[in-house]
DNA sequence: TTTGACCCTCACGTAACGGGAGGCCGCACT
DNA sequence: AGTGCGGCCTCCCGTTACGTGAGGGTCAAA
């Protein structure tokens, strides 16, 4: 009865090494030891076991671990109850993780390098002043940012597929305008401006005719994004910027 | 121009000693010194810097980041796949334990006590038993097979993880030798042949050239072998084997 | 009774940093 | 021109959670 180090080594996955380890420190001694000096584990030994293992796969030191399950106030279910909010926590962590990889891999494509905050924004060590106030000067407002975060953090890769071939859409709409002489405050590129706006309230966050001239402004001053459009055609960028003024001016905004 | 340590301590959320930790293990040196010896990161440090913490999130040891990320065949794009890929298996896999834990409520709540094996089967994501009842049945308790069974009942968790892990990369080697156009009998097809058999002798079995030969054969021959590699490459299953060949013979066996 | 798997206890090694000590660097402030 | 003061540098020892033998008993089958 009972069982051997190595019984419970192979049961649990981990070494003989560890279960000595555990042992040594004190955060799972085997129930008895046979005449000869062999360690033999209970049922609640395994029983322990389970929940260090599951601590420690959270990442939680061993330490830790031990006030955690020696607390006399915290029973089986008790455990297991905080473990599944813990894991609960872990795969919405992870989810942000995966979605945030794929903007990253959305920016790639279209060749936008991210910026420092950017890029560690996955790692969700929420950083609040610094970010807001680059978002403040860069959008004019916290808001719509907000939003646009909450929103894009939600969307699948599919999801990301359709919203970047949408806009790819309309911005070789804005080439063609372009190229073929259509002026900026021409009927058609308003048009172009009224749905790249409306494209952007849809996928993202309640695009205002002021937020959009903002936009507007910012992709002729932010070489990430013309760097995006010069090469369909030089010019581009600050003939939409000029379309989003007109179209904001033709909404009387 | 470029950042200090303190700055991009600040930026990734990890410590001054950290970054240079990884400096003088040769793991994310920056671009440039300032006279009076001061670190200078590039953006293009951040950015490997960004991949370097992922990695490591996901449990890879700094060596092998080291080894994945300075792999010249693989660029930003194919990472940021490679880390979307990875955090899917552990959402996964973290679901599957949460699924479990939820079970173990019930069954507690019930007042039933788990037997061991169920009590592990959280972590457990590998189960040997069929996998050894077939070796067996093949390789009829062959030496070899005894020093496998012996050796992989002392893998830990992370050993499979990690022996996975470079079989897969071996695989995606010979990947892309076949789909590169390289002969299976060319020097860098047999030179993969040698390391997947260093791979075997190193984990399992004093895999020898006979053995390694046999093994080739069975991966054409079970589809359950050849499920494994056709999906990377139509013909992938028949190139190793002859790449196994190729690099037997040449062995002089 | 021998043999091979299994177990024991030291005891040193390792990875990935943490946390100082002791000493330059640089710039704002007087 | 001096003087803080925060930031940066290089050692270097400490810690956690084990890995990896060495050297030696234990036990069941042959």
């Amino acid at each position: 009865m009972g069982y051997s180090v190595g019984q419970v080594s192979r049961l649990a996955g981990v070494t003989v090494r560890t279960l000595h380890h555990y042992d040594e420190i004190g955060l799972l001694s085997p129930g008895q030891r046979t005449a000869s000096g062999y360690r033999r584990y209970t049922d609640s030994d395994l029983e322990r076991l389970q929940h260090v293992l599951f601590y420690r796969e959270l990442g939680f030191p061993l330490e830790e671990i031990a006030v955690i399950l020696d607390d006399p106030g915290t029973d089986t279910l008790t455990h297991l109850r905080r473990q599944h909010e813990l894991l609960s926590r872990r795969i919405d962590r992870l989810q942000e993780m995966a979605a945030a990889v794929e903007r990253a891999m959305e920016a790639n494509t279209m060749g936008i390098s991210l910026t420092p905050e950017e890029r560690f924004e996955i790692f969700g060590d929420f950083r609040p002043e610094e970010h807001e106030a680059e978002a403040e000067e860069r959008w004019g407002g916290t808001e719509a940012f907000e939003q646009s975060r909450r929103r894009t953090a939600k969307m699948t890769k599919d999801d990301w597929k359709r919203f970047t071939d949408e806009a790819a859409r309309t911005t070789e709409a804005f080439a063609r305008a372009f190229t073929g002489g259509l002026p900026a405050d021409s009927e058609v590129a308003m048009d172009l401006a009224e749905e790249h706006r409306a494209h952007l309230t849809r996928w993202c966050y309640d695009c205002t005719y002021e937020i959009h001239r903002g936009l507007g402004d910012m992709y002729v001053a932010d070489p990430r994004f013309a760097a995006n459009y010069e090469p369909l055609a030089p010019g581009l960028t600050q003939y939409i910027r000029d379309a989003i003024h007109a179209n904001a001016g033709r909404a009387g905004a």
